[in-house]
DNA sequence: AACCAAAATGAATGTCATTCATATAGTGAG
DNA sequence: CTCACTATATGAATGACATTCATTTTGGTT
């Protein structure tokens, strides 16, 4: 029951089927079946339309547009990433807690972030309650108001960025026959000291490559945005 | 002139046009002209062919897919990330540097960064150099040997997330009618300290809302990583 | 019972990437 | 000089896709 203000109001207008056959909600719903099941290739306008046992040109009276579609999904996954630490802990672990998180939900919806990361938050409601939350957060924990947003946009983007990093091969720093002109390189890869370190509960079993990144990359940014937390801002370069 | 080993070893083998009309260096040419001109929504391999005064077809014959064009591109583009600074000056400014200009290369290039993110470097060269010429920097800085791809790896990560932010409008962070729900949240954005601070260049003009974000992030990571320097991998999360 | 607007339909359109059978052209071998 | 070989170019065809439109269905309201 996403935002039924405007649906009310239309019903008031004129007659209409009390049972909506179709919404944003089915549609959803939907859209998220077949991504988990096809993956995002496998969600095309054609096929959602099979699901819901309509045609295609049906969806079109709710949505505008594929990237619609996208949108609804992207602001649904918004509600699962986890908010709780800001209510109360320490801004580190509460950062920490929905970084994690954030990454692990989009890690496996990586076509969406080139949606979020241009489309304007305007009506995507759970997308506006995460970041309330986080702001909220934030601004316990001190930060300078006019920093905030800066502060937020900097883990977003490096959250992001790691969630395409987790669907990356095994072997995308395999130089192959370039391996030679690459010796620092090459050796490096080869030493990258992966299974090793602690897992993102704490405890201590074998993580992937991208897991140690992350959390080396996290770490590195909640201590150094803390650090500067009430310097001027800066964006200096040589 | 990008690889011609394999080609003199083919053109060995047996009677060729000794002028290779079409080739990768051609196609990666004319690729670019036609994202400069009219964006990634105008590079088909249509308009590629008919730029290149050829069928669509006899693309075919040089590339085995539009993702092989791209891989191309990308490879192109890499060398004009600036790595100079890790043949000789500090780490800090060295990274700096780097992470700036690789941000700006691929902040017009976004459609690219999926591509970039998941598939091997084997077959790009340039890619190849400038991992291996970071490493050399990272290497010179007495970095541990195991830490530094995924040190490298986070920094890329928030690199990539931050050009796709640069694409963002400025209004994307509008509550619109969301807004009475997120009192903060829009507190903070409109607060926010844009226009202030110091260029890219170092110097006194207006800086837009991302370059803040990605200078902030920036020099924090580095701070970050820097003092993680030696210390376990560690990939803790409550 | 008639009306009206939302919602569903089926057909059609245009844009893609990609494939395939065929044709061409230049080169080394005879 | 000529034949055969091979890379490369061609044009037509295919199939997937999002999206549009004229039309019909549907069900509550009057």
């Amino acid at each position: 029951m996403e935002n039924g203000a405007p649906a009310v109001e239309a019903r008031r207008r004129a007659g209409r089927p009390p049972h909506p056959v179709l919404g944003p909600g089915r549609i959803t719903k939907a859209a998220l079946r077949l991504i988990a099941r096809d993956g995002y290739k496998g969600l095309t306008m054609s096929a959602l339309a099979r699901l819901l046992n309509v045609a295609p040109s049906a969806l079109y009276n709710h949505v505008s547009s594929k990237q619609d579609v996208l949108l609804l999904v992207e602001d649904h996954l918004m509600a699962g990433v986890d908010i709780s630490g800001f209510e109360a802990g320490p801004w580190h672990q509460a950062v920490r807690g929905w970084a994690w998180s954030y990454r692990n939900v989009f890690a496996r919806h990586t076509p969406l972030i080139p949606v979020i990361a241009v489309l304007p938050v305007t009506n995507a409601p759970q997308t506006v309650k995460m970041y309330e939350a986080v702001t909220a957060g934030f601004h316990a924990a001190g930060w300078p108001p006019d920093q905030i947003i800066d502060a937020i946009v900097a883990l977003e983007s490096f959250i992001f960025g790691s969630a395409f990093d987790v669907n990356a091969p095994a072997e995308i720093f395999n130089a192959g026959e370039l391996a030679a002109d690459a010796p620092l390189f090459t050796q490096a890869v080869a030493s990258r000291a992966s299974g090793s370190g602690s897992g993102p509960g704490g405890d201590e079993r074998p993580v992937s490559p991208s897991d140690t990144a992350f959390g080396l990359g996290l770490e590195a940014l909640i201590d150094g945005l803390w650090a500067q937390r009430a310097l001027a801002p800066k964006a200096r370069h040589p």
